[in-house]
DNA sequence: AATCATTTTTAGACAAAGCTAAAAAAAAGT
DNA sequence: ACTTTTTTTTAGCTTTGTCTAAAAATGATT
C-alpha cells in the first residue's frame, strides 16, 4: 500500500464508524482536503485490490482486509502517538501530525517492539482505544461530560475532538486523562455545567462537556 | 524536499565525501539503484533549488545549503539507528532499511527530543558518527584492523561495511562496539590476522580486517 | 411525474519521478 | 589527430495521484 493508499483507508475507517452503511465520496473529500473526483479515482483502485466494496454512486465499505488494514494503521498512529507523549515528552496536542507521518513506516516488528517497549498500552494519549496486534479493540464505558448525572464520581477519560486549541484549553483548565470529574450543577438557560475537578471548583461550557468523555468511578 | 530529493542529497553527500572534486551521473545511479537519465532529471531540479552545484558533463558538488540538509538527513538516519537498538533492542544488522524511512520524517522538534532521550549520542550502532544540531561531526582516531600494529591494546570502534551479512559475520565471532583488540601476527600468505579479542585467540581474514575500524587503546 | 439541486463520475490535463532509446560530449586508445 | 568507448544528456513515454470542467445519476420538491 502507498502513503496515499493508507491514507484513503484511514479515512474510510473513521467515517465508517459513523456511517456503517456507506461512505460517501464527498465526506471523504472533505476529509482528506481534496475533490471527489480524486476520490472516486482511488476508491476503484482500493475495490480493485479488494480493500473495499465500491459501486458506482453507492457508497463504499470496507472488506474484512480494508478493515484490517485500517485497524493496523490506526494502532500504528496511536503507538506513536504514546511514544511522543510518554518518552519524548511531548504534549498531547502536539503529537497527531508527527503520528500522521510515523504510522506510515512499514515494518512489522518495529511496530511488535514499540509496543512491548510502551507496556502494550491500550489507549493513547487522547483515550482513544489502540487496536492490538490481532485488531482488537478494548471497548470501554464512556459518556459525555454533557450527559453526566449529578454527584457522581468519575473520571476524564477521553476526548472527541482532538484539536489543538480544544487540549490547549483543557491544559489551561487542568483537565487531563484520569482527573476526577463530579457535576455539581447545570445552568438552565447555557448548559454550562459547575463541576469539581480536582477538589477544585469550576464551571464548564456546554460545547466542553460535550467534547469529553468520562466513566463513572 | 520531497522524500526522492533527500535520498539523492543524502546520496550525494555519501559520495562526496570520497570523491570531493564533483560526483559522477553514474555512481549516483548505482547508489539510487536507477538510471543515469533520473539522475540528470533530479540533478537539474537539485540545482533549481540551490542544494548542489551542477554543470552539464562536469559532476556535481553539494551547496553550502544542499551540505547542511544531507548532514541533517544523516543526522535523523544515525539518531533513529541508535533508537532501535538501544531502546527497542533490534541488532545492528537489522536498522538500516527501517532507520531509511524514519530519516523523512518531517518534525525538527522530534529529533531535538529524540536527541536528548538517547542521551546526545556522538555515534550510531555501527560507530558512525552522528551530526550534531549543526551539523558539526566529531572525528575519531581510527584505523583499520588490517593497519594496526602488532601487540597495541586497541578497541573495536566501527565497521568500514554495514551489510547484513558483515554484521552477523562479526555477532558470530563475538565482534562488537568497544571489544578489545590486540594483533597478535600476520599471515604472509594471505593477509589472515591472528588477534586476541576479548582475552579470546582468534583467526581474522583479510576480508575482516579491511572493514573494521578500531582505535588505539 | 417532472423539474431542480446535489452528488458522483467521466474525460482530459498536469506535475513528479521514473524509464528507454537515441544523440551528444568527454575520455581513452591507437 | 582520429577513432572508439564510455559517460552524460535529451527527447519522449509511463505511472501515480492530483486537478477542473462537463456529464450523468441520484435525491428532493413541488
Amino acid at each position: 500500500m502507498t502513503i496515499s493508499e493508507e491514507n484513503y483507508i484511514k479515512v474510510i475507517y473513521h467515517l465508517s464508524l459513523v456511517s456503517p452503511k456507506g461512505v460517501n465520496t464527498n465526506s471523504i473529500a472533505a476529509m482528506l482536503v481534496s475533490k471527489a473526483s480524486s476520490v472516486t479515482d482511488m476508491l476503484k483502485k482500493l475495490s480493485e485490490k479488494n480493500l473495499v466494496s465500491y459501486q458506482k454512486y453507492q457508497g463504499v465499505t470496507l472488506t474484512d482486509a480494508g478493515f484490517h488494514s485500517a485497524k493496523m494503521i490506526v494502532r500504528k498512529h496511536r503507538l506513536w502517538e504514546v511514544f511522543l507523549v510518554d518518552k519524548l515528552n511531548f504534549s498531547w496536542d502536539e503529537v497527531h501530525d508527527i503520528a500522521e507521518e510515523l504510522e506510515h513506516i512499514k515494518s512489522e516488528k518495529l511496530i511488535i517492539k514499540l509496543d512491548e517497549y510502551l507496556g502494550f498500552p491500550s489507549f493513547d494519549p487522547h483515550g482513544d482505544p489502540i487496536p492490538n496486534a490481532n485488531g482488537e479493540i478494548q471497548k470501554i464505558d464512556k459518556l459525555l461530560l454533557s450527559e453526566a448525572l449529578f454527584n457522581q464520581n468519575y473520571i476524564c477519560v477521553g476526548v472527541k475532538n482532538s484539536s489543538v486549541e480544544f487540549l490547549q484549553y483543557l491544559d489551561k483548565k487542568n483537565i487531563f486523562l484520569g482527573a476526577p470529574i463530579k457535576v455539581i450543577s447545570s445552568e438552565k438557560f447555557d448548559q454550562s455545567l459547575t463541576i469539581n475537578l480536582n477538589s477544585e471548583t469550576i464551571s464548564i461550557s456546554n460545547k466542553i462537556a460535550e467534547n469529553l468523555y468520562i466513566k463513572l468511578q
